[in-house]
DNA sequence: TTGGTAAGTTAACGATGTTAATCTAAGTGT
DNA sequence: ACACTTAGATTAACATCGTTAACTTACCAA
């Protein structure tokens, strides 16, 4: 309660903080995720942790949603920038895929949450149906935007394979939906079931990568 | 109102309803779940289509998920139905695991809101811990515990295909998870996102399962 | 007739996301 | 120096949710 109240007190020093609230909000928002877990995180919890009523957080977020979505955006960029690194410094078009596909489903297990949010929650469709025509579908800053941008990298990259010589067995793009629906697929299965006696890890994601690699690449 | 009051006044009928009470609740919830989707479907108005008041359920259900696994192993018994009818009739082992991959693919796009509850929402295991150590965990009629069967029947064919002289790159477990959690991707990747121009379905299950069957027997 | 019991009711609790109405303090124009 | 606007927050409240407590009713058996 003296936290409370002080946070209160100390909290009105009025003037730029408009500026800052805002990534406050995400900040405490982040924390309480990762501390207590994505159930207990309710909008007056994090209200009460950056200090200010819960009604305030609707001056910067439409919703609870908008601001659940912005954070794991937020997150997501470092997967983005993973991404980056693997299109820089590898050549090799197979290996490209792997090390994507090891990537993403590594930073699906390191971050649980977030990847619950953006790829195991009702459709993304609806979400940004709902956040009303506020901007098109192309801007980079829409929340949950960079769901779709990593699926896309992955085509891209299969696209190019394809154009670089490679012979696939199916376009680039059902290439691409396959492979992530499989990796995805594990992911998703060592987050919701955590407590099933699933095989080693590593196994499983190099067995899918390979599986998939076979599969794809025309062998004749 | 007036469909209320009459379905209360007529509702009365007190002898031998204990039974049918269960099952008209069961029903209910049925029908509400197809015609206004999960979201909306909740006690008070599951409660009020059997003409009952909402405390009533909880004489019949632990609780709100108690009876939403009820309603899903009702549904997935359909599934397990189908399995049993490959394993019937057809022999070859390849052959087995395609139609089973099918038929769980198809099953699952056809039933999205029970596919979500059983193998897209929190960790069942919790759940069965919360309903208490009512029964033990191989209790074939506990709600929840169908999906687990779907599940084991895809190990027991991978294992007895290998009994049978076939070579695979990995523990018959291993291959099972493997299979199931690209399957099970595919059918998350289509329920959870309708909106998104995915390839053509049967293109995807066929693409999935040919890649699977491919890359788990050993070819040499 | 008298209990006892199964089935159901009403009232209420505590939480949730969210909206409406209001207040306040800082900046701005005159 | 004084009035005005406005961004940023507040308190109060709403509707809804799952769920529990306490009470009532109808039936059956002794």
């Amino acid at each position: 309660m003296s936290a409370f109240s002080t946070a209160i007190a100390s909290g009105r020093k009025r003037r730029g903080e408009g500026h800052t609230r805002r990534e406050e909000i995400l900040q405490a928002a982040k924390e309480l995720f990762l501390e207590e877990g994505y159930e207990s995180t309710t909008i007056r919890r994090i209200a009460d942790r950056v200090g200010i009523s819960a009604p305030a957080l609707y001056l910067y977020f439409r919703d609870k949603e908008d601001l659940l979505l912005a954070l794991c955006d937020q997150t997501f960029t470092h997967l983005v920038d993973a991404i980056d690194e693997i299109e820089r410094t590898i050549e090799d078009p197979l290996e490209r895929i792997r090390r994507f596909g090891d990537a993403y489903a590594r930073f699906g297990i390191t971050h649980p949450d977030e990847y619950r949010l953006v790829f195991l929650s009702g459709n993304i469709p609806e979400a940004i149906r709902k956040l009303g025509h506020r901007q098109a579908t192309d801007d980079p800053d829409r929340p949950g935007v960079k769901g779709a941008i990593v699926f896309g990298r992955l085509v891209a990259i299969l696209a190019q394979a394809e154009a670089s010589g490679l012979k696939l067995n199916y376009p680039p793009d059902t290439c691409a939906e396959l492979c992530w629906m499989a990796v995805h697929g594990l992911v998703a299965a060592l987050i919701l079931k955590p407590d099933f006696p699933w095989s080693d890890r590593d196994v499983l994601i190099n067995g899918m990568l390979d599986i998939h690699v076979k599969g794809i690449v025309r062998s004749e």
